[in-house]
DNA sequence: TCCCAAAATTTTTGATCAAAGATTGACTCT
DNA sequence: AGAGTCAATCTTTGATCAAAAATTTTGGGA
């Protein structure tokens, strides 16, 4: 904790804090207990909330401290429809200008979560699923559409982890991830951007169906 | 300076100061004169250096200071292309939901535009563009995209500014308005889509083009 | 003259402190 | 008993300070 530079290190930790679920979604972050938690002083804490607040992941109020960024199905659904609008985008970018290393690489990763998927394991199942996205971005190569879905990513697997990412959905993100390769291999930017955006609508479908569930049986508990 | 709460106002104003150019891309942010410059103390810099660079306006190295965004063609292009895909999926949500009185205030700004451009005065043409496509994003409601949109716009609006916005230019942008104008009042959200995309892929050409004059003047100077 | 090393300066970074603002709780008055 | 007010506590925020890291300058040697 005190070998490196905290700043950066409290920021990364706090954001996989939130994240895994340490804090609640709205819920209140006190300086004082961060600055226990992560045994530093106040100074951190603050710049990595600001940090955090400029990622959209924290929200401060003057005065009034900072929170945990409320996840509503307002924001789920605005997530996701960005996500459809980038990634479709992407794909585009990507079916142009893919490598055959990339492209090698990509068959690797998706082997890799099928074979999760079999063991169940869907943590890995998730992994490779990043793996398999993070390859497009890297051959679309725009930078700042990546920074924004990366923010979001982190999020959305979070909210996966929370909400269930069982065996259906892996089957269908197998299916989906089979003909995007087909399409890229094939430089078939159009084909790569109605899969891209399809795979992505479906990630929404799936995702409010379940929030919608989980928000429906916590009001009845 | 000392009334308002100065974490905000600093950020604010730094942002601003920072987009009218008087920090050039690329530029080192100190925290000592930023201090004497807003008159206040480090702490309220060095939160609202952070939040920039949350925000993408501003880079920060380990214990090599902050920097202002560095602007080059690449990043230009990557942005424009986030705001193609960006633009066309508000523009259908738009569609889908604008009221009257939205689209009556859109008309009211256009005719305003229109006057501007008449006037030769770009910057408030550009005001008003801002102002028109503000209509449309609210009618979209996507709070997540727009904020990614916001960071953007006034980086693109201060880059206008400083690589000329013309007649010619606007004369496109006013086309394009009433156009989609139409499209919104019919509820054409495929219509729209097109329309709004076509329109910011002009920006991006528009823009590529200024930006690669001036940095060929700029080199043969 | 040029290059390398070491010291001096500058700059960032983490810690502590005081004050301003907000929240909570108790007390009083109706 | 309930509502409003005031005080006490807690929390954030701005300022100052010391140390760590980087940058620049200076001096010596080939």
């Amino acid at each position: 904790m005190s070998v490196a530079v905290a700043a950066g290190a409290v920021c990364a930790q706090l954001r996989k804090d939130i994240l895994a679920g340490l804090f609640a979604f709205g819920g209140r972050l006190k300086i004082d207990d961060l600055a226990a938690r992560y045994a530093t002083s106040h100074m951190p804490i603050r710049e990595a909330l600001r940090q955090l607040q400029g990622e959209g992941l924290v929200t401060v109020e003057p005065n009034r401290g900072a929170r945990v960024r409320n996840v509503d199905i307002e924001f789920i659904r605005d997530i996701f429809d960005l996500r459809v609008a980038l990634e479709g985008m992407l794909a585009r970018r990507a079916a142009e200008r893919i490598t055959s290393a990339q492209l090698a690489r990509m068959a690797a990763i998706e082997e890799k979560l099928e074979a999760s998927a079999a063991r169940k394991d869907f943590t890995a199942v998730l992994a490779a699923n990043q793996a398999f996205h993070a390859v497009i971005n890297e051959a679309a190569g725009n930078v700042e559409a990546i920074r924004v879905l990366e923010v979001h990513w982190n999020l959305i697997i979070a909210l996966w982890g929370r909400h269930g990412y069982g065996t259906d959905r892996a089957a269908g993100v197998i299916s989906d991830h089979r003909q995007l390769l087909v399409a890229l291999r094939a430089r078939d930017a159009d084909g790569a951007v109605m899969l891209a955006s399809a795979h992505a609508v479906k990630a929404k479908q799936e995702m409010l169906r379940r929030f919608e569930a989980s928000a429906k049986s916590t009001k009845a508990a």
